[in-house]
DNA sequence: CAAGTTCATTCCAATAGGTTATGAACTAGC
DNA sequence: GCTAGTTCATAACCTATTGGAATGAACTTG
């Protein structure tokens, strides 16, 4: 296993296309074609499934890409803070975040940051929430950008909530109530339920319960999901139904379909977090710009 | 960056040579001379200090090493996973320790449960205590040999004790009580204090408060390091005493001593930790080989 | 002071990764 | 249903990097 390979393959995980991602490394078709094959000879198993012109990741895939990403992240976070604490090099801000949060929170606030803080430089780092606190506890990531956080977590970091989303039901595209404008959450106290497990996501299995009790229901959960985008698969083909923020709707989501909840409006909070205790006034002007200032 | 230049920075750290970790790599040692050299350009500050024909780890070099052999073991773990979950691969456990651990209990733990049961490999992963504890939660290490566990930890992990070791006093080699056959803590109470850092010793720092509450005084710590070795080196330099179990006297530690307490007489646990719910039985039969079975 | 360390440097050979060109399979538009 | 245009894989070739052997420079040791 090499860097580059990891590299190869989250870009063609990203775009779901070879030559796209190519493209994107400025390095030919044919190269990353290549090194996805060798990576997968050595991990003896398919990462993509190679049907009708387009590639897919196959479970295993899907198992990989976030840790593929973590390694990553973790390389290039190492050898940020090498170069900052002893190479004397200009401190760059490490910022995590979880995708849908990528276009609508992150790119403006990164944008106008830079635009307002020419000394400081901001690395971007795509990773499950759990991932990110455990960096922020570490001392390798400065900010995430992720939903609720578990009290467990409270004693590492501070928060501060940089928008709320309306809780969504998430349907099947042929479940009984997809065609709906919005339904109430006791209409699926029958489902079987799909949640986000507590190790990626830790807090959101207990927030779903809360949910359905206040409605006077114990969910049936029969499937929990590592990412949000394997949470949605597993909704399109039909293991059951889920709760999601509307913004995950940014996702794509073929097969499924997200209808805002008529009652009770549940909202979930987008969380700005950085370690707690640390004073570093960057940190602190970044997440300004993360709550719109 | 690349891995091989990891491996290679890795075991020229614990060799402390690079004709040695040569030796063991099985390559030359200008190869090794090298490629440590590019790593060490690529992340802008020397690793290692050559002073007198000998390498010494740098500051920089001391703080990377355990990064280095996280993203190592992260990235082993990550294809191992692949191969057993999609490619049908026999089992193989994964079993992360602190490095004191390695010949006492690890060693015969693992050639026993060999010999006993060849259909499963056993994979060793040389990590902190708060990384093994995040790996385990995450399903990504089997097993973990680590000294206390704090409370917060316990939700994810079931632990079973395999030893106990008497703390013992860690002293400058001109501290003034260096000579002494045995001491008692109170005697320490006006002595700066070095410990572990919470981050990477999950409990460590409140064992060490507790313990000196139960003699009367708060003591004043004025450093924390990451890791063991980063402790004992600190000490050796005169940043102050600690307080580490006995068997920690098997790292290296020129330059400093290690006083056995005579009162009161506090023990550490080593504890063999598996996740919570976990119900593997080579798994528990890996576990009841380290408890000495 | 000589012999034996250790790490760095030089030079050459082998390997691995990259590029271009091409092939095979499929989609889309007429 | 055929052509044009995709997409991914394969083949042939090239080059850049890595590793190995030999050598040099600095130091320790007997």
């Amino acid at each position: 296993m090499e860097f580059h390979q990891l590299r190869y393959f989250v870009a063609a995980a990203e775009e779901l296309s070879v030559t796209a991602a190519a493209k994107r490394l400025r390095v030919s078709q044919p190269a990353l074609s290549k090194q996805i094959a060798n990576l997968e000879e050595e991990v003896g198993t398919a990462l993509f499934d190679r049907i009708r012109q387009r590639i897919h990741l196959t479970d295993a895939g899907r198992s990989f890409l976030p840790k593929a990403r973590q390694i990553l992240c973790d390389a290039e976070m190492a050898t940020q803070q090498l170069r900052e604490n002893f190479g004397h090099e200009k401190r760059t801000l490490r910022l995590g975040f979880l995708s849908p949060f990528l276009d609508d929170i992150v790119a403006p606030a990164v944008k106008s940051f830079r635009r307002q803080s020419r000394r400081h430089d901001v690395a971007l780092f795509e990773l499950s929430a759990r991932a990110q606190l455990d960096r922020i506890r570490d001392g390798e990531l400065d900010v995430g950008l992720l939903g609720n956080v578990a009290d467990e977590d409270r004693r590492h970091v501070a928060t501060k909530r940089v928008m709320r989303s309306r809780m969504a039901a998430v349907l099947p595209i042929d479940h009984r109530l997809a065609g709906r404008k919005r339904i109430a959450l006791s209409e699926l106290s029958g489902d079987d339920f799909v949640s986000l497990s507590d190790t990626y996501f830790p807090g959101r299995r207990q927030f779903l319960f809360e949910m359905c009790e206040s409605q006077g229901f114990e969910p049936e959960v029969i499937e929990e999901s590592d990412t949000l985008t394997l949470m949605l698969v597993a909704i399109a083909t039909g293991s059951g139904v889920g709760l999601l923020p509307e913004h995950s709707a940014k996702l794509p989501h073929e097969g499924a379909v997200f209808v805002p909840l008529s009652a009770p409006t549940v909202h979930a909070d987008v969380l700005a977090v950085r370690r707690r205790g640390g004073s570093d006034p960057s940190v602190t002007r970044l997440m300004d710009h993360l709550l719109g200032n």
